[in-house]
DNA sequence: TCCAAACTTGAGCCGACACTAAAGTAGGCT
DNA sequence: AGCCTACTTTAGTGTCGGCTCAAGTTTGGA
């Protein structure tokens, strides 16, 4: 599966935040979800499979943890997620559609109101 | 729409890459891909409310281009895509899932296996 | 040997989403 | 005004993937 489409789903986000610095059996990570034990199995395993987990077993356990560096790629982009700050873009960005008409230098000089600057000076 | 899932659709990315460094008509974006202009035009509404282009109207037409700015967490992400080199750590991955069993060494030390060397030096 | 614990895997269901086809919108031209 | 071009949007359809529930696998211990 592609790693994009991998990452992309929350619920694998969240598992990657749970064993980024430390591992954790299959059990104690499913605990910090509503949903069941098989279904965390297979996310674990679609991650598995992408490579961007890694496995320990210990008897019938399993540690997981995070690839760290077949992740690299992702991790500006994760580190990002995990601080919030995506969200906030999207917010702004459907703003920006609403008032579509109202501010033509939106769509002349948009750099500046969705870029970089954006993350920071937000209301 | 999370920005992540946007960008985890092929045909998104495709599109981006397009007009990563140059500004396009709708249109012209279209004809690099064999699906209807409607369908193309609902990715480019999809990357829009995400933030993660720019529209410039002309008269009829539309010029996008991308959000570098916005774009610029996923900036790794996206030249390693591509580059082409995610492919080849997926199909990584699966070879290890695949001969589990026979080498020990990949499950206690998997970091080498899987990790940045990967990248380079493959069979 | 039998059983329980810790996971994985398979079948089936349901919602999300990418696509087509067709209708809608808006600017430029004659 | 009327039409054409360039694009967006809507309705409907098929597919894909995440979930539940249940069965299967493997390990450790009584």
């Amino acid at each position: 599966m592609d790693p994009v489409q991998v990452i992309a789903e929350p619920r694998r986000r969240e598992i990657l935040r749970l064993i980024w610095d430390a591992e954790r059996q299959a059990g104690d990570i499913a605990d910090h979800f509503e949903v069941t034990f098989g279904a965390i199995s297979q996310h674990l395993g679609v991650l598995r499979r992408a490579g961007l987990v890694l496995v320990r077993r210990d008897g019938t356990r399993r540690y997981y943890r995070a690839n760290r560096p077949a992740l690299a790629p992702f991790e500006a982009m994760l580190e990002q997620m995990w601080a919030g700050q995506l969200d906030r873009l999207a917010e702004l960005a459907e703003l920006a559609e609403a008032g579509d008409r109202t501010s033509a230098a939106a769509r002349t000089e948009p750099a500046k109101a969705l870029g970089r600057t954006a993350l920071e000076d937000l209301p």
